[in-house]
Order: structure tokens, then sequence, then C-alpha cells
DNA sequence: AATCCGAGCAACCGCGACTCA
DNA sequence: CTGAGTCGCGGTTGCTCGGAT
């Protein structure tokens, strides 16, 4: 037995919202707040899949968002944050008040890619393109409770980290602010070791 | 003026993770 | 423990718009 499809394709719009399917989402979330979203379109009265309406919101309409041009700041987190962790989005966007997962994702694609490529650097490993001397071990995208070193990441000059180092290694969901996230705490026992600059790291500090 | 082409971005799709009966 | 239902994420698609030809 497959699994049911998310919504009843032949009764739900698709493509661009509309002016007034805005409203209606935006009105229903303000008085009834971010519920079920299979639920919600029924609910609000709108002829769309519940998970175009999640992303709707998440991605256009929710109110903390931050519209406009990236700073350079943020161009330095960002490319920080993704030497780190990959292509996790989320966990960037997190990591960026007012920004979301696809905003940062289509903003990587099409700006910093190309940045880092005129920079001369590997926007997937974040290494000089001409480098030989390779560090084999490559970034890890699995943040879950790993510690990995990360010696040849390339830290901005503009945003600086805070590191937690155990021996020589440096643990990622400490440095990313996720040690005591629930039920994914880190077990490290790190300590705040010092704040990594561009310096340290190319002196091999860190 | 018409057409082409590439960049930017909103939205969709598929799948893994999570929750709960 | 198991499986159905739901959520959330990441990759991809396709539309729009502006600049080049």
């Amino acid at each position: 037995m497959g699994r049911s499809p998310c919504c009843e394709k032949e009764h739900t719009n698709k493509g661009a919202w509309t002016k007034e399917e805005d409203e209606h989402l935006m009105n229903y979330i303000k008085a009834n707040g971010e519920g079920c979203w299979r639920s919600l379109p029924k609910a609000a009265g709108l002829q769309r899949c519940g998970k175009s309406c999640r992303l709707r919101w998440i991605n256009y309409l929710r109110p903390d968002l931050k519209r406009g041009n990236f700073t350079d700041e943020e161009d330095e987190l960002i490319i920080n944050l993704h030497s780190l962790l990959g292509n996790k989005w989320s966990l960037i966007a997190a990591k960026l008040p007012g920004r979301t997962d696809n905003e940062i994702k289509n903003y990587w694609n099409t700006y910093i890619k190309r940045k880092l490529l005129n920079r001369g650097i590997d926007p997937q490993t974040h290494r000089t393109l001409n480098s030989t001397t390779t560090n084999t071990a490559a970034i890890t995208n699995n943040t879950t409770n790993t510690c990995a070193t990360t010696r040849n990441v390339v830290i901005g000059t503009a945003t600086s980290l805070p590191v937690f180092t155990k021996g020589g290694s440096v643990c990622l969901c400490y440095n990313l602010g996720f040690q005591n996230k629930g039920n994914q705490q880190c077990h490290c026992a790190m300590t705040l070791a010092t704040t990594a600059t561009a310096a340290m790291c190319n002196s091999g500090q860190i």
C-alpha cells in the first residue's frame, strides 16, 4: 500500500500565489497560528496543498522575514557555515535571523558560488581550486554529534566564530550552537578555546 | 522592434525523519 | 514494535525579467 497523496491534486491550485490567496493564508495564520498544515488549506478556504501553504508562509509571508540584499557579513557567515555544514540550508538559515533556507539556497547557487570561484575557491569543498596538497578528510555533511577536525576550512575575515575544541579537533555541534538542542545534546565536553580568525586558520592554529 | 539568452527566484516534487495510535 | 500520516528538507524546475544581439 503506497503513501496517500498529500492533497487531492484535481482540486488544488498550483503555481504563483494570488494576492487573495496570500491574504487568506496570512489572516488565517494570524488568527489561528501555524497549526496542522494538512488541514489548514480547507480551514482557511484555500484551494492549495498544505505543503504549498507552509512554503508560502515560511518563504514569503512570515512577518519576521528580512527582505532585501544580503550584507557582506551575511555573505561571509553563509560561506563559513557552508564550509562546516555543507548544503544544510535549514541549519544555515537558523543562524541568519529573517532569512529562509530557500532564499539562502538560491543566493548560494546564483551569487556565492560565483563569488568563491572568482576567489579561486571550490564552492563545494572550500579548497583552493589549484591546490595540489589535499587533506582528503572531506568536510562532513553529517552534523549530528559529529566531532570533526576542520583544518583547511575557509574562515572568512568579516565574521569570526567561537571555537570549542577537544584535543586537536573542533566540535561542529558546539561551534554551531547546538550543544543543548533537545536530545541532540552534544556529549563531547568541549571547552571554549578561542575565537577563530582567518589568521589563526592560516597559521594552523585551528 | 523582435528575438534570444542567462540570471534570479518562487514554487514544486520526492524522500527521509518524525509522531502517534 | 509497526505502519500510516504528517512534516520538513534539499534538489530541481520553470516562469519572469532585463540585457544583448
